[in-house]
DNA sequence: CGTATTTAGTACGAACGCGTACAATATGAT
DNA sequence: ATCATATTGTACGCGTTCGTACTAAATACG
């Protein structure tokens, strides 16, 4: 057993901190133009396109389709999204902005980055690029060891 | 304007994957303790302490208060903690782990730093450290831009 | 002493987040 | 073609998270 056992702990505890305070600074701005965060993630992810269904929305957006079902239910009662039936495959939903959603995205997307840039440009370049790629690192780490036997929904294969 | 301007943003979208990917890894172990990820963070705190008030155990585990009050009803509905009045202070409530809390810290606690070891242990010494020394330059960078006149709970002086 | 402010904790509503179960549709193997 | 299996989305329950409002107790101030 090795002295040196727990000393990544700082460091995880340091991924955490850091996450909520992003998730704080981001959040509260998100909320001042009228959206939570996973509303403001969809309403991101579907700007610019021409619609998805819900399964590409969840992988974009890191969420669940359970948790995904009820956001879109929210903004749909906003009139920022439509629903329709997918085509040529019954089972899916294809989702879409509607014109006030359109409106909104090209409002507040660009807003919301902007209100972002200058916190990281703060950190330089090569720092931002180093901390990806420890990040990355980290990831992978944490998605090799993940029990393969649980069969929940896997983003592990997909890099998008 | 320089065309570099959302270059942060594979750094910030790794983050937030990583984070998550940590959460569920994390997590979903926890989980067949038969417990939440609060809940632990709850009675990993409380272990070997002679019990603290509602507000340590919040600065200590990122919780807000609101949030901690249900947590700690449903610990102390699963008998694994007690809540007496504090002695001196008769605003404050001691929270301290009860002999099955204490129990149950013992099992578990070194059972869930032995599964989140071997994880960091494929980073290394020396990448732990810079990366944790990154989001810290973050974090700090996060908690200047953030807006002093939101005057909700400041955990950003404390440094623990 | 008496009032104002601060602090600790709770109550409550809205929105996630996840696991599980389920209905409807596709897909694949025989 | 038919039946087993997989995929898509929804329904639902539990627990969490946040913001806001509120009570009670302690402290500061005049």
């Amino acid at each position: 057993m090795p002295a040196t056992r727990f000393e990544f702990l700082p460091t995880l505890r340091e991924l955490v901190r850091t996450y909520q305070a992003f998730d704080a600074f981001s959040g509260s701005h998100i909320r001042t133009l009228g959206l939570t965060t996973p509303q403001f993630d969809v309403i991101a992810t579907l700007g610019n396109t021409q619609g998805m269904n819900c399964r590409d929305i969840g992988q974009k957006t890191l969420m669940v389709k359970g948790t995904l079902t009820g956001v879109l239910d929210r903004l749909e009662q906003k009139g920022l999204i439509t629903r329709i039936s997918h085509p040529t495959d019954g089972r899916s939903t294809l989702v879409r902005l509607s014109p006030a959603g359109e409106e909104l995205f090209a409002r507040v997307f660009s807003a919301h980055l902007a209100h972002l840039e200058p916190v990281f440009a703060l950190l330089g370049r090569e720092t931002l690029e180093t901390l990806r790629q420890h990040l990355e690192q980290l990831r992978h780490s944490l998605e090799k060891q993940s029990d393969p036997s649980s069969d929940q929904e896997d983003f592990s294969r997909e890099r998008r």
